[in-house]
DNA sequence: GTCTATAGCGAGATAGAC
DNA sequence: GTCTATCTCGCTATAGAC
């Protein structure tokens, strides 16, 4: 627990105050091997599952000793844990940015429906499009764990609740006759259709014979938002 | 493989034609046995995925011993493969035929997106509604399936392509207008809806403070057919 | 047809050498 | 801080007794 907290709340500064002394060879190389495990786990974790990886091939994939993995970050489970919270504070921050720019421009009016659901999944798109691979695991992460009648309850309320609600409090704006349940439902159907999208699982290519491909998220999202955006309006309209 | 495809292709009727002789105390005990292994295999594969789940724990759950799952159903992969086609077929008929009667009905004319949806979907709330625990978990491990990018491929196209294109087919003649490119994405949308209502996390519980239940099937539709249907008609239309 | 016993392997975790 | 070696446990699959 420690040993994960202390690289956790330190991920990229952590260059030792006197570069002087002897050439440490850890310093550096250590957060980069404690990053390139967390990197091979988010994939091979999405990839796989959380039971479906073992410890010997994350370290092989990582190429570190199998040992540093559990002297880094304790425990398999914890291990997992740390690697789900990794990116989310990032990408709700993205998230909760777009949406009050959008706030912003509606001065004091409500904030429109599409908007609000662009401010939530657009930089979901951002993300996947990243030449940075691991964020395109990491959803595919989210996809496994949003999925999962024994990981969501866990994960997703603990790092992901907090926006939803700010979200939902937008839309209740947007939708002022809407009951709350129907809102909750139609969240419900927007985050369905996001996972499998993260999922990135390579099926509507073969289901359109090529004609759309699962990494073109450009496409998907263009056609998401306004699905969805229908989709609240006839419900909670 | 012969085994498997003995038991499965006469999964019910199997009590044997004389039933004069000795009475063999195996028959009815052994096709009930078969059942608890599948019925088991169903429930946990769905919570914990293919990896999660060991044949013995999997053996402890049907109370069966363990070496008798191999000797009925062969390896672990191909118990996965048959749990997971046993009740795709039924369930592709009763959507199948729920087209039909919307065809029938709209005589001449195409059928409305509405209808489509309609027949697409509710099938789904019965079975998850069923009396039949299994359902139930069948359901929730077509979400596990759908969204992993390792079994995704292999058995949602195997099982399901067939399906799609009979649905896809109706819904281009109802949205006449619309690129087979919108439809695919639609469509992609709508099954990533529906899965996340199998898995069944109880996340909307949580989210919602208790307001909607992820067992409340009957909300869960009611809700995401005209939500999916006013997505098709902004995208599509 | 069923179950016991075990082969053969690999898992997660850690003690202790360096 | 890193890695070797090993402990203990559990896995899938099957051979062979009943």
């Amino acid at each position: 627990m420690t040993t994960v907290e202390a690289y956790m709340s330190s991920p990229v500064q952590k260059k030792s105050p006197a570069k002087v002394g002897r050439p440490r060879s850890n310093d550096k190389e250590k957060t980069e091997r404690g990053e390139r495990i967390l990197n091979a786990a988010e994939e091979l974790f999405a990839l796989h599952g959380y039971d479906g990886v073992t410890l010997r091939t994350l370290a092989n994939a990582a190429s570190v000793d199998v040992a540093l993995i559990s002297y880094y970050f304790g425990p398999k489970q914890q291990l997992f844990d740390t690697v789900f919270k990794r990116r989310a504070k990032i990408l709700n921050e993205q998230r909760l940015e777009a949406l009050q720019a959008a706030k912003d421009d509606a001065k004091t009016a409500a904030v429109e429906v599409e908007r609000i659901i662009e401010a939530f999944l657009r930089p979901l798109e951002v993300a996947q499009e990243s030449d940075d691979e691991g964020w395109k695991n990491y959803c595919a992460l989210l996809a496994y764990v949003n999925n999962s009648a024994v990981w969501g309850p866990l994960l997703m309320s603990k790092h992901y609740n907090e926006l939803v609600e700010v979200f939902v409090d937008a839309l209740r704006l947007a939708l002022p006759k809407s009951t709350d349940e129907n809102l909750y439902w139609c969240y419900h159907y927007m985050s369905g259709a996001m996972s499998l999208t993260f999922a990135n699982t390579g099926r509507i290519d073969t289901m359109s014979k090529g004609l759309c491909r699962s990494d073109d998220f450009k496409s998907a999202y263009d056609r998401m938002i306004p699905f969805v955006a229908a989709g609240f309006r006839q419900v909670c309209g």
